[in-house]
DNA sequence: CCTTCGCGTCGAACCGGTTCGACCTACTGA
DNA sequence: TCAGTAGGTCGAACCGGTTCGACGCGAAGG
């Protein structure tokens, strides 16, 4: 079941079958049909690695899930979906790579060992050493976030300061004095995560522009963080009645906190902030936020990808998405 | 920077680099240090595709997601992640393959190009047409979920049945005597969706057995269908003081619906099932259990894997998997 | 001293495709 | 009539590894 056998069936030379399948070459439509006919009876189809090998491109292409990959946030985890559905549409495959940790050795495989045309890396830092590993490998990657300025590589990301300094100006208008922003954790701000720090940036000059009092935390990527983490909010800062989010892991810990506290959300505090669609109408009650557009973020980033390999000296293109802020029922004016 | 290349810097043969690398005749220590200095120098690493079409296999194996992969519950995506870390222990690439749906053309090429040596498929139903695609294409695979008489095929599963049985058992020494099972959607249950079956079938045995009033209602895999879910059962069954759930999509609905009827957990209703930990502890009160073991379940089925891929003729083993049930705080005695 | 054996190495074949150059056969236009 | 061109096909080379058979060589054994 082999280019061969094929051939010897249809009576012509190896060449020949190729040229019928690729279309490469004209092909009689004489031949082209007995070639079809043996290919349908005998179900064959070309050796992916034989044609890898022989082409020298593996139609796949790697996506690098982050390294505590066991707690992969709904967004996240609606992205991956999203960008399987995405490759399928342009025939490619695409390999889960962990990364970080003890898995280098699987990022090492796939990067040195040409085992893919190209990669998309989820979650990346300011200063990210596999960024610049692929760059010296010379393999097309786009990044989910962005790094250094735009124009010099390529990239998709959501328009965190933005967004947060909408939900600031949303909370503003409701009459809230004093807010704070609830971050992903220490650890991922310290390394320096882009949508971390953008978001911190955004909401504090969103915050100055509006003349509100801002405090931020910082709070595991877990339910239990986010409870321990709002009771330590309405402990050292009692007269704070809204709170913008980007954390979704934590959303359990904080809807179990203000259930505790006997808070009605909206009546007594608000909250907003930019969350996976789905989460965000989980939540008791839906959350005001900005759904993560992962499906979109996706489909972009298999479409930068897809250019990139087929033109690796192209000028890099990025997209900054600004999704609108979903109006649903956790949001409203603060009472005095 | 391939072998050959590596062959005349170390001046060497290429079949002496490949027994260096591959160990699989002895080579000199001085041969062997030559050989490695230079790979190292280079930063050589065989090329996988056509290590592949030499060797005959490619050290990557297929995990197939249900269709609906946008929105995959959390124990789904927490065995993603999980059979990802496993395989990469084995150094093992996974590629993540759509099914159903128009994405077959995914699925036919991963298995017609011989473009991994194994399969896992998730969330398996009893009839399930691409075990016999499978079966027919002579690929080694593992099934989530089993299908068959056990023996006679490959598979991890969670006994659902048992685990049912055992939250029925608790709800009744608590003294509940009309229950209700929320079991995922009608889709599922109709296309022959095994976990559904089998906790059917243990809630209705055990109910039977200690003399419960049993009901069951199917709910589609999604928030607001877990209100609508929850709110119809208070209407026909006004008596039901508890409910056992497999639905973790619809935890959110449910919740919301507790509230909104303001029913206090577990004063007023009790709830358990089987359900990731990871959401059982996020759900308001914390729910008691059976967690989904899904980091075992990727791992053993790794494991399987790689043993029908070393010895396709192996005799067939699997794992029925019965977690503890996890007392948190979401069952109380039944008020009278 | 001659055979035997194992070590270390090489060259060649092979895995299953793609692609290039060459060739033959009309058909076209000058 | 003949050069030029396009269609259709073939054989051979190539992609980058692995593996098999053979061979030279020094040590061990009879």
């Amino acid at each position: 079941m082999n280019i061969g056998e094929i051939a010897k069936r249809a009576g012509v030379s190896r060449s020949t079958v190729s040229y019928a399948l690729s279309g490469k070459r004209p092909v009689s439509t004489a031949t082209a049909r007995r070639i079809n006919d043996v290919i349908d009876e005998l179900g064959y189809r070309p050796n992916a690695s034989a044609r890898a090998l022989a082409e020298g491109r593996t139609r796949t292409l790697s996506l690098v899930i982050p390294p505590a990959a066991s707690r992969l946030t709904d967004a996240q985890l609606g992205f991956v979906a999203s960008v399987v559905e995405a490759a399928a549409t342009h025939d490619l495959d695409v390999l889960l790579s962990p990364s970080g940790g003890d898995h280098d050795r699987s990022f090492e495989r796939i990067v040195t060992g040409r085992r893919v045309d190209g990669v998309i890396l989820m979650e990346i830092l300011l200063d990210d050493p596999r960024v610049a590993r692929l760059e010296r490998a010379g393999l097309p990657f786009v990044t989910i976030g962005h790094v250094e300025h735009p124009g010099v590589s390529w990239w998709v990301d959501v328009d965190y300061a933005a967004l947060i300094r909408r939900c600031v100006h949303h909370l503003a208008d409701l009459g809230h004095q004093d807010v704070v922003l609830i971050n992903r954790s220490d650890e991922l701000v310290a390394a320096g995560y882009g949508p971390s720090l953008r978001s911190s940036a955004g909401f504090v000059e969103a915050a100055g522009a509006r003349g509100l009092t801002a405090r931020t935390v910082c709070c595991a990527d877990e339910p239990a963080a986010g409870l321990v983490c709002f009771e330590d909010i309405r402990r050292r800062w009692p007269e704070v009645t809204a709170a913008v989010t980007i954390n979704e892991a934590a959303l359990p810990g904080l809807q179990q906190a203000l259930h505790r506290a006997h808070l009605d959300v909206p009546r007594d505090f608000s909250i907003t902030g930019v969350i996976a669609g789905r989460l965000a109408e989980g939540f008791h009650p839906p959350l005001t936020a900005a759904d993560v557009p992962a499906g979109e973020m996706a489909r972009l980033a298999v479409d930068l990808l897809v250019e990139q390999i087929a033109d690796p000296s192209a000028t890099p293109r990025n997209a900054l998405l600004e999704p609108a802020i979903s109006l649903r029922s956790s949001t409203g004016a603060r009472r005095r």
